[in-house]
DNA sequence: GAAAGTTATGTTATAAAGTAACAATTCTTT
DNA sequence: AAAGAATTGTTACTTTATAACATAACTTTC
């Protein structure tokens, strides 16, 4: 296993949350930004959900934990500041939000979602990173982002074809 | 230029609407589904617009075609319809919609979205299909459906780097 | 061809997701 | 301590999307 994950497989999840936190506060030390107590909180609460989490659950979370209101702005602040640096991705097909698995380096990231469990896999794949230059490049297209989702089961939701949401 | 397109290249913007039209005709009589009129005014807008269109869009659109109240549910409702029978997709990045390029045959699609000027362009790569496919399988994964959408500078706009935004 | 069933559309209201703008605070630097 | 910059709080609003129920239009079937 990657030693800088930051997501959860059903192990222990919270050492995985804390080693990540830990990453993510050195990395950001190292860049010369802060990891806010804010921030921290929204990337912990992302991190401790299997699933990808919006950003109005994640304001009730906020909200329970800190007994006062929260409002959007709040939350989407600290989302953009996550994302810009690489220690959460938006998955834009639900609207939600999954802690990124390796933020060191800066790296394409695509992501298996099931429809049947909701939980989201990162993956980095090479020959699909070949794949989708090559395809660009055919097109004379200068590619600069990406947002690669591809939907299905997961290898539980395969077998447990029950209504159980694994969650 | 294949046969079906349903969208657009600049050149003959209208010729290609209506045989895109013609296509969606004949595949919803052959699929036992009804194209209605307000299906199809849909559509037609969707084809004829060189970007993306959003659903609100549309409905100013439909209003000033009507010269009546279009309210949320007539579009999406609409909408839903297309995407299904897999006439229109949706760009979930930019909630927004573009007319499929070749609807005959269900397929999975891709999209180079250019960030000047917003247009999408449609692409069905077999490497690509193949990379993901393998990277899903890899993973023990059953692949359904796919997002994916890739941002960058089209041809265009590489060269015309200055403010104009193609439209 | 009228009654019943189905599909599509109209309408109202509201939910869910995201942002603009400005005020207050805190953190940094000098 | 004062000035400047970054962060957070707050209010209001925009954009995107759906639920729920009423009405209308097609389609059988008798």
């Amino acid at each position: 296993m990657h030693p800088t994950s930051l997501t959860s497989q059903p192990h222990n999840q919270q050492h995985c949350t804390n080693t990540a936190l830990m990453t993510a506060n050195r990395l950001c030390s190292e860049r010369g930004v802060k990891l806010t107590p804010q921030r921290e909180q929204v990337l912990r609460l992302i991190l401790q959900s299997r699933q990808p989490v919006g950003a109005y659950q994640l304001m009730a979370m906020l909200e329970e934990l800190s007994d006062k209101t929260i409002a959007p702005p709040t939350v989407y602040r600290a989302l953009d500041f996550l994302v810009e640096q690489d220690l959460v991705h938006k998955l834009h097909s639900i609207n939600a939000f999954v802690g990124c698995n390796h933020p060191s380096c800066h790296h394409q990231s695509h992501f298996l979602i099931c429809s049947h469990c909701q939980t989201a896999t990162e993956f980095d794949d090479d020959s699909l990173n070949q794949a989708i230059t090559h395809s660009a490049q055919a097109r004379h297209f200068v590619a600069k982002e990406q947002s690669i989702e591809i939907f299905g089961l997961c290898p539980d939701c395969q077998t447990n074809t029950s209504h159980q949401t694994n969650a």
